[in-house]
DNA sequence: CTCTCGGATGTAAGCGTTTACAAGGCGGGT
DNA sequence: ACCCGCCTTGTAAACGCTTACATCCGAGAG
């Protein structure tokens, strides 16, 4: 930086005021600033602009599972717009309790990021008051954090929307297919889900019976489980309300190999849903990604900033896999 | 850092000495300033340290589509060492002609990494050298870069295999499914598959047909599209080789509602194939990351690193999208 | 013509570490 | 006893910026 200043023949702190946009340069100078710079191919030091100005330009992203579609896209949401801004982006992947208690024992986003986002995870008391004591702006995607901004669905009536196109179609006996809920990993989305499917079916006047409801760890081999595990009921159901399409993906894949019918609701429409017809509640993934990252920026730079919350649509696209309930349940039952 | 060093009564040199494990510290000492740093609750500022160190301890990771399933594990792999070392993980997904352009016109990296991982990307030789620039060790994922460390699998023989297994299931009439060749965007994996299907195919004394080879668009609407017009063909391949998973799906997908039967063989064996029943070539894509992620650590810490060259295996994965060629063409045919 | 005020620029003190170098203490070899 | 060398610790100078403050200059007001 010495050496453009020289170059231009003004001093350091010019060349930086330059170099930052601030509107206290005279035109003249700016340009012998900018060629000077451009000439010597100079570029300032992030590490050392950091230090200076107590600003780190970067913000800790916190998901539970990255590898996972649904995180993969949010990431990739967010990173298109902080990209954009020059803002670096702090992947932080607390899949395992080993990782999540390391991650709060240490708290290595201290001093290091002017924002926070999380994705899709529930947080002990305790956890909350830590992230806080990080003193940062924090927005969340998927849920609702205490204190925290946040971009989500309506996970509630999103569900009971899915429930209730199964209601519509004759259905009466439903089951559901949800991830164990471990208590360090459990997700705020599927208690949502879960609630809805119970608080639906009973706002019908039907049972909510235990054994419709199964628990098993998300993904494929999760889903297939789960359906064959509802096969094998005395009385199975006829149609089923998966958590994700994922496990949704599981499902249909133990029908097929059993030959077995039975209407299948997703949830996300995950890109393969289309590929396998699958019914399903729709979410716009990556564009939450985009708002939260949106959110943050608007938390950094805005001095006053107050929580934001952002409500997205959802819609239900019908498919094949789901069909009125005496059309199959004839010919199989 | 001083009021630790106040508080253990030594000066801030030990306590930095100290916090980074160097060995001339002794015990008593040691156990002192660890104990002051506990009860202040204190950590070191990377930033600080990262400038008068004159590391970053970051590695920059390229990516031309950040939210496909290859790239994702890729990434997922990579963090999770990455991770455990402490070392940041800084992901530049260089999708469009104009995100590169930026890239490669103002280099984001320079100042701000120790080192650069690129993945499955091919590069002009002046973006080649732009790297070089960097002054730091480079690793390719997928494929050579040269003058870099290299985890990739053999695409050539892996490909080659996928094609005898179909001519070992007495098909004679093969088409492909390749991705568009975007020269700003070429992916060097997909120039290596087409190789091995021509090169396997004139090896085996069959003609190679232009009109037999598609290119597409990567994605599953690329390989649907593909395979729609490869039925529409006069006289359509008995089966079909797709440049990757996602292709194939596509293609599986065509097939479906067109009601036509063609063995179709994939790439990748991505979660989802055992699901679709996708004959595939495997590779331990998640895998390669965290190679990739320990050869960079390695050129980081070794100072007279010398690139590595990695080669993964494949494995043929037979599933239900193939069968020899009489069984089914007599049907159709 | 002087005073004031605002905009452009320079000066220099940080920002919180690391690290070369110096200094001090202590044991062992002679 | 003395010197040498090793090990531990302290001192202080970077690292490469940002920014509060001071300075200078010219224009418009009175």
């Amino acid at each position: 930086m010495e050496d453009v200043a020289r170059l231009a023949g003004v001093s350091s702190a010019t060349v930086s005021r330059t170099l930052r946009g601030l509107p206290n340069v005279s035109d003249e100078t700016r340009n012998r600033v900018l060629q000077a710079a451009a000439s010597l191919s100079y570029v300032v030091s992030p590490i050392a602009s950091r230090l200076a100005s107590g600003r780190t330009h970067t913000v800790g992203v916190i998901v539970p599972y990255a590898a996972r579609w649904f995180f993969g896209q949010i990431v990739a949401g967010a990173e298109s717009v902080l990209r954009e801004h020059d803002l670096d982006l702090l992947l932080y992947n607390l899949g395992d309790a080993a990782a999540r208690q390391r991650f709060f024992g240490q708290l290595p986003l201290r001093r290091r990021v002017d924002a926070v986002l999380v994705v899709a995870m529930q947080f002990t008391e305790a956890e909350i008051t830590d992230l806080r004591s990080l003193g940062v702006p924090i927005v969340a995607v998927g849920h609702d954090v205490p204190g925290a901004g946040c971009v989500r669905i309506d996970d509630l009536s999103a569900a009971t929307s899915a429930i209730q196109h199964l209601l519509s179609l004759g259905h009466r006996r439903i089951g559901m297919i949800s991830t164990y809920a471990d208590q360090a990993m459990f997700l705020p989305v599927a208690h949502a889900r879960r609630r809805a499917y119970i608080d639906t079916l009973t706002a019908a006047g039907l049972p909510v019976c235990d054994e419709l409801v199964m628990s098993v760890p998300h993904g494929l081999d999760g889903g297939e489980q789960a359906m064959r595990r509802l096969l094998a009921l005395p009385d199975p159901p006829t149609a089923v309300f998966a958590e994700s399409d994922e496990l949704a993906f599981g499902a249909l894949s133990a029908l097929r190999r059993t030959g077995r019918h039975v209407s299948v609701i997703g949830f996300d429409d995950h890109e393969l849903s289309a590929l396998l017809d699958l019914t399903t509640v729709r979410q716009r993934v990556f564009e939450q990604g985009v708002l939260a990252a949106g959110m943050l920026r608007r938390a950094m730079t805005v001095s006053d900033w107050t929580p934001e919350e952002l409500l997205m649509p959802t819609t239900l696209v019908q498919r094949a896999s789901t069909w009125p309930v005496a059309v199959r349940t004839a010919g199989t039952g």
